[in-house]
Parts: C-alpha cells; structure tokens; sequence
RNA sequence: GCGGGGGUGGCGGAAUCGGCAGACGCAUGAGACUUAAAAUCUCAAGCCCCAAAAGGGCGUGAGGGUUCAAGUCCCUUCCCCCGCACCA
C-alpha cells in the first residue's frame, strides 16, 4: 500500500465542510454549559484579508477550540466594521457604489477566512452598513439626545483636508489624520454633534482600576487621554474693573507664590483688558500672531515661551498682592479656564517664563532635606515641601495645605475644589456618506427636532455619483434631505451629516449575542448571559480610540436601562504586527505576503501554526518564508508518523498495569503528561503558543525515537497510542484540518471539535529518577542520577562520594553543602 | 522631560518561583540513501583562548553589588522600541 502523503489541498476543505455541515461552532442557546466569549477587533472589509488578521484570528481561534474542547459553550462570532472612507474613497475613484463595493470585499473576505479554517459561528455574522444594524445606531443617538448627551455645538473642530471630513481628537494622532499620517490636521469653525464623554470622564478613569484583565500599558494610554487632574477653581479679581480671571490649579498651597498671571492669547478677556491701554495694539498684534501659528507647534514643549503685557494688574486674593497679567503663546484656552496663575518658584514652565521676562519669583515652598535660597536655584522647586511665607499657613505641609486653602478660598468666596479633564467631547458628525445617517431634522420654527422613535431607521438613500468634490453628499439627494417636520409639519432639512464610524464599532460585540432582533438592539437577558467578553484580541492602535468609546457607550447602555454591565470586556490582549524584511506589508512597499498565497502553497494549517510559533502573540513577527517551510514540514512528520501506526493503532485499546511498562515506555508517558499541562497553561494563562507548538515538536520528537521493538509490546503501544491521540487533540486547537484528518485515520468517528482535551496528571508528569548537577563554588563539576524521591541527606553523601567531585574537592575544606531537592547540590569549599 | 516595555548564539526565540543559560525551530556544516538532484534520515554546532586529546576558561548591552548560586533581585550606566508631552 503507497504510503499516505499530506495533502493539505484535499485535508482542508474536507474538514471545512465537516464543520459547517455539522454546525460544529454554532452557538446552542439551550445549551446548560458555562460560556466563553471570545473575539477578535472586527475587520474593515477593505477587499482582502492580510496576515495581520491571520495571526489574531489563529490566536483566537486556538483558545475558542481549546475552551469548547475544556466543555465550555463557546461563542466566536466574525461581523463587519463596514462603513468608512475606504469604501466611498473606491467609490469616487472606480464609480462603483460604497455598498456593492463593501459587500464584494465581505464577501471575498468572509471566503478567505473560511479557507483558515476559523471556528466562528457564521450564523451570527453581520455587517454594520445593515440597516437592521445602524438602526440601532439612531436609535441610541436619540436617547443621548433626549438626556443631553448628544448634543450640537459650533466649535473649532480638527479638519482633514484629505477625509474631506471632521475627526474626533482621539482620531488625531501626532497632529495628523489617524489614516493619514502625514496629512496634517486644520482647525475649522463648525457646528457639530457631540456626545458628552466627559459626563463619564471620571468613572471611565476610575474603573481604570478594577481593569485587571487590561494590559498595564492601555490602562496608563487612557489615564493619560482622559487626563484627570485634582485641584481648584480661583478667581483672581482685576484691579480697577469688574472682571475676574478664573484660573483652574491643582497647587493651590502655592498661591502666596503667584506673583503674575498668563491668559491665553484666545482668551476673551484679553480684549477686554487691553481695551484703551497703550499695550492694546501690540497686545492684540501678538495674539493674532500666535493664534496664526501652527497648533502643533503652538503646543509642542519645546516651543520658545513668548509673552507680552497686558498693562493691566489682578490682585492676588490671599495676599492682596498686585500681579501683572500677561498673555503668552504656551498658555491654551482648551484646558482649564485658558489662564493660570503663575508660580515661577515652584513650576518649571513659570520660572523660565519670570526669567526671561524679569517677573519676581517668591520662594513658598520650603525644600525639608535641603533648603532653597532664591539665588541660588536654577529650576523650579516643584515637589512638595513646608510653606513659608503663606501667612497662618506657613510652616504647613504643602501636600496637607491644599484641602485647607481650598476650603478656605470656598468661605472666602474665590475658589472652589475642582476636576478638570483632558478627554473632550466625542464629536460625531462625518461630512461624508458611507455611514449612519443622524436621525436628527432642523426646522426653521422648531430648531432641531429628533426623528421619532417610529420613523426609525432613517434609511441612507442611494447616491449615484460619488464626485469627491466635498461637503456632504447627503445635503445633494433632495428627496432624502427635504422633509416634514415632525413637530410643526412645515418645511424642514436632515441632518446630511452621517456618524462617526467608531460609533458602529462601540456596541458591535453586544450585538452579536441577538443579531437578529428586530425590535430591540439586542435582549438584555442574552447580554446578561454572554457578558462580559472574556477574551478580547486586537492592536494596540485601538488603545484609546475603539476601546474607550466602547467604555463610554457601554456605561451609557447601562444608564439607559438597557445592559448592566459596567464595562465590557474582562480581559483584552494586545497583538503584534506583521512584518516583512523589518517593515509594515504595505502595497506602496510591495512587501505583501498574501495568506491565499500561503495557504495554496503550504495549507492553512501550516500558516496558522507558523504565525503562533514564530515568535510570543505582543510582540511583533517578521514574515520568513523559509521557517514556514520549516513548519510545513513539521506537520508533515507528525502525519507521516501516524500513517506508519496507523495499522496497528486502529485497532489496538486497552489498558495496563504498571508494572508492565518499560522504562522508554513510561519515559514517553510521562513526557505526554508533561506537554499536556505545559500547553493546557499556555491556553489557559499566556497565549505563548510559540511555546506550546515547541513542547508539541518535543513530544513529536520523543514519539519519532521510540524504538520499533517497544512498538510490539502492548506496553509500548498503549502509550504510543496514547500520546499519539494527546497530541491530536492538542495540535486541533492550532491546526485543525490535519488533526481531524488524523483523528479520523487512528479510527474515530466523531470530530474532535465535540472532543474533550486530554488531562494530564502531575503524577505521572513528574520525573521519577533525576540527574542532578553537582557544583563547587557555583560551577557544575558532575552530575548524579538519583530517583526523585531520594532524601536530601542521600543526595549529600552520594555527591560528596562521587569521584569527579572528590578530585575536584581536594584537599580543600568543604564549608558548606546546598542541596536543592530536585534541582542541585553546591558544594562550597575553601 | 515623564511613563511603560525591552537588550540572551548567525537568526526567531526558550528559561512560569534566585538553582544546569541557549528548549523548540530557521539557516549552516558533515555524513547516509541516490547515477544525480530534490525529499528524507543521522550527526555536529554559543564564543574565545589554552590543548594532540581528556579537559579547562569566558559568556544573557556595560559596570558594580547582594547571594552558596543572578538572564532573573538591588544600584549605576548605555542603547532600542512604544505612549504622553508647555495640562496650569
């Protein structure tokens, strides 16, 4: 009989069928097992799939099998972030519709997926461009709207020039567009929908804390973004006017210390202030300059501090000092009041703005380990200390001062405790077509008017013509735009605006746990059951974009009544990229590997199996095309291996007593056991599978090197058999084709994704005898093999009779022997 | 500047608790099989120095320390990657 080879091509489908056939990765409803929800960042259909989805669907993957095989009822499901730019930008360049062209790279996409082999229960699969979908969209924007979390605002609004759209400040990165990075972002006036994440600002920041299942670095990533800063509101009274100028700190201990204030140049009162002073013309020269200046820059640390005064004085509302109010570039009227009261002794920023413009510094925080003289200091002493010079609160901890000053300008009526935070409100309005339009009408009477909650969804007309030209092509369908209004019934406008495409992406994973009800987003009772998401995968990138809005939509579901989760997602898990020749695959690079590619040259269990084993799942992977090989390879031999015992395997069960084991029978058992509870940990703890695919090949290894005499035994056979089937079922979760293949070939007839995973016992996992290094003075002089439960003081006197050791010892001292049961013996001698 | 992660053979990496550094693989070299090649199998291999060999020495970015014992802990320092950055 001609010898089985592996064939991927004719394995693969087989099985893919199977499966489906068999709905072996459906979700039972009914089903009375505990539940497993796991997932991957879903993926914008942007036409193929790349290896980046690979590796985070392998990685799923694996752990969904592997938890449906521990008996868990496990949902996998695979949907479709399917509105954005890509699809109208393809549009306007190839005149094909954004939907026809996102349901061919759906479809295309979905085909590719399946040619992996992923356990996902399609059955549940949508896309956010369905109606049935971005319904719900609309449908939550009206209640944020009617609690005042949605809201309209004209304001000065990031603008790229190459989206011809408005972005959310999480969607600029660096200054640039979050999908143009070289494209700078402009400012623009406008009136926009936005939604209050601010009103979560600080539960967001405080459940920052209960995250633990968050890696370290995305927790610190949204501490900084939502930017939570503990302090006071002042105002600091104008010498000879009305006004006051608030200022927001969080050193209230150091107001003695404040000897200047700094407005922005956007600040209102500047105007005001200069307003028949012989400064004004220079002033308000000045903050039109800066205010033409780039932001970026404006902004940036390294910038030249540059102010100018105003010729105008506030008092200080402790001391009653007069403090000159200047107006300077490194001042911004986005964080804070847009003014700060200027403490040069003890802010870095404020000493070298006094220095350079002579402003007086005064010393109110007092250094306890080493005390500070005015003269002699070159920086800002910006620790806390002892206050001086701060009237009944000299002498006062500074740390303890700030409670009692706040409390104290709150009785004096010029201050008040305050939080002020970074994060800004989401805003949501896209001037472009491919997404969810805002249920939302303007009337000439009744101003803005919700769509009623029956007329939803506001359906997304067809555009026929995708120009490029700018301005919403919404605003250019008539019969879409032009409508009655709701309230009064006259002549009234949509919104031609459409969301935020990290609108569809904040609550697509509740969806899939009842993606097919029509009257409601989704039951609470199936998300009370589901979450939350246990294991959720995808990159780093999303850290403070998708992850945070969908801490905010989540906890704003859950005050609308409709889920009670506070926060979604248990544990998340940050891949890496895929790289080739040290680079990001990109088209302009033409460095692209193409999993299709892969897949009809090695199988899809090769390229699964290789992206898990090149390197641990965070960090990132470079493309090498020789070590997939390699694992083809791999796969081969443990097939070959099978095919060659297959005959006898088949047919071969039964058990035996101990005591009629060889010594390399029961070696092999024990490495079995051994591989058992290293991959299981794996699965269950790191997701270090370049670890389990190696213990795997060990097991392969040991399996290969057993003797053919012991194959003839009863003994040896058992446990070939034995491991054989261990390292089946393990190598499923990994590369299931060639594993069903195999299962199927030793004789069993059901598959092994309703297989149970094999246990492992710590018995028999253990080693029975040990070779032990023995070391003199830390260095490894010999060794001795002794049984593992031989007693310390045995270990002792065997190393110290062993003949290697004793030439070494000499005629030297023993000072002290360490035996380290299990592990070594160090002899110390003199 | 602040915060986080990292630096281990030619390469990717392993070492989960302070206990034999280099598992597993890629590439490499030698051999077997073959007319030949491919495939497959076997063996070798951290580096350097001394040595014919046995053997010895050195070795986890660098320098110090703690310890019987350090890739792992502590201090100093260099380099790389990531995030934030005039945040009042």
């Amino acid at each position: 009989m001609a010898e089985r080879r592996y064939d991927p091509h004719q394995i693969e489908p087989k099985w893919q069928r199977a499966w489906i056939e068999g709905r072996d990765f459906e979700v039972d409803p009914q089903s009375t097992k505990p539940k497993f929800y796991t997932l991957e960042m879903f993926a914008y259909p942007s036409g193929n799939i790349h290896m980046g989805h690979v590796r985070n669907y392998s990685l799923v993957d694996a752990v969904a099998r592997y938890k449906r095989m521990q008996g868990f009822n496990v949902l996998h499901p695979v949907g479709w972030d399917a509105f954005g730019l890509p699809a109208e930008n393809a549009a306007i360049k190839h005149q094909i519709h954004p939907e026809v062209w996102t349901r061919q790279c759906i479809a295309n996409m979905k085909q590719q997926l399946q040619r992996l082999g992923f356990s996902v229960d399609w059955t549940r699969e949508f896309a956010t461009c369905d109606v049935e979908y971005y319904k719900w969209n609309q449908w939550f924007f009206l209640k944020m709207f009617e609690r005042g979390l949605a809201y309209r605002k004209k304001s000065a609004v990031n603008w790229c020039p190459q989206c011809q759209t408005t972005l959310a400040n999480e969607q600029v990165v660096g200054g640039c567009c979050w999908r143009h990075e070289d494209t700078l972002v402009e400012l623009r006036e406008l009136e926009q929908w936005f939604l209050k994440i601010t009103d979560y600002a600080d539960e967001l920041d405080a459940y920052l804390d209960k995250l633990t299942g968050f890696p370290e670095r995305t927790l610190l990533m949204q501490r900084n973004w939502i930017g939570k800063s503990v302090g006071a509101n002042i105002d600091f009274p104008v010498e000879n006017s009305s006004s006051r100028i608030p200022v927001f700190t969080t050193r209230i201990d150091t107001i003695f210390g404040a000897t200047y204030m700094v407005l922005a140049p956007e600040h209102p009162l500047v105007a005001e202030l200069v307003a028949g002073q012989p400064e004004e013309k220079q002033v308000l020269g000045f903050c039109e300059r800066i205010k033409r200046e780039d932001k970026i820059n404006r902004v940036s640390a390294l910038q030249e501090k540059e102010g100018i005064f105003t010729g105008r004085y506030a008092i200080n509302p402790v001391s009653a000092e007069r403090m000159p109010v200047w107006v300077a570039n490194f001042v911004v009227m986005e964080y804070g009041t847009g003014a700060v009261m200027s403490v040069p002794a003890h802010d870095q920023r404020d000493f070298e703005f006094a220095l350079k413009y002579k402003l007086p510094v005064r010393l109110v925080v007092q250094n306890q380990e080493r005390s500070l003289a005015l003269g002699e200091m070159h920086e800002a002493f910006v620790e806390d200390g002892v206050l001086v010079a701060s009237a009944e609160f000299s002498g006062r901890s500074s740390r303890e001062a700030r409670t009692e000053m706040t409390a104290k300008a709150e009785r004096g009526g010029f201050g008040k405790a305050a939080i002020h935070f970074r994060i800004k409100d989401w805003g949501v309005s896209r001037q472009r077509y491919w997404g969810t339009p805002i249920p939302m009408i303007h009337c000439e009477h009744c101003g803005i008017v919700p769509v009623p909650e029956k007329d939803l969804p506001v359906v997304l007309p067809k555009v026929e013509r995708f120009t490029g030209a700018g301005g919403s092509p919404l605003a250019g369908v008539p019969e879409f735009i032009n409508v009655q209004c709701p309230k009064c019934g006259g002549v009234a406008r949509r919104d031609s605006d459409t969301m935020d495409t990290f609108v569809d992406s904040s609550w697509y994973f509740f969806r899939y746990c009842d993606p097919r009800n029509s009257t409601r987003s989704f039951s609470q009772q199936l998300i009370d059951h589901w979450f939350p998401i246990d294991l959720y995968i995808g990159g780093i990138e999303h850290a403070i974009l998708h992850l945070i809005y969908s801490r905010f939509w989540t906890k704003m579901m859950r005050d609308l009544g409709v889920v009670k989760v506070d926060e979604p997602i248990a544990n998340l898990f940050h891949l890496g990229m895929v790289l080739k020749d040290g680079a990001v695959m990109s088209k302009s690079k033409g460095n692209i590997v193409d999993p299709d590619e892969i897949v009809s040259d090695f199988g899809a269990d090769t390229a699964r199996m290789f992206i898990l084993f090149a390197v641990p799942p965070e960090k990132e992977l470079d493309w090498d095309e020789a070590a997939v090989a390699g694992m083809f390879k791999f796969l081969q031999k443990v097939f070959r291996l099978v095919v060659q015992n297959v005959d006898w395997m088949k047919g071969f069960s039964g058990t035996l007593q101990e005591s009629s084991l060889t010594a390399p029978a029961k070696a092999l058992r024990r490495k079995m056991h051994q591989t058992i509870k290293r991959v299981s940990n794996d699965l269950e703890h790191r997701l270090h599978f370049n670890v389990s695919i190696a213990a795997m090949m060990e097991l392969n290894n040991k399996m290969s090197d057993m003797d053919a005499k012991e194959l003839e035994n009863p003994g040896g056979r058992m446990v070939f058999k034995e491991s054989c089937e261990a390292l089946i079922r393990m190598l499923s979760v990994f590369a299931p084709h060639i594993a069903e293949e195999m299962w199927e070939l030793v004789g069993h007839s059901e598959r092994l994704t309703v297989a149970a995973w094999p246990e492992y016992s710590e018995a028999l996992a253990a080693e029975e005898e040990i070779e032990i290094p023995i070391q003199i003075n830390g260095k490894v002089r010999g060794r001795i093999l002794v049984s593992a439960d031989v007693s310390e003081d045995e270990i002792k006197q065997r190393a110290l009779g062993d003949t290697k050791v004793k030439s070494w010892v000499g005629d030297k001292t023993v000072v002290k022997v360490i035996v380290v049961p299990k592990r070594l013996v160090n002899i110390v001698v003199k």
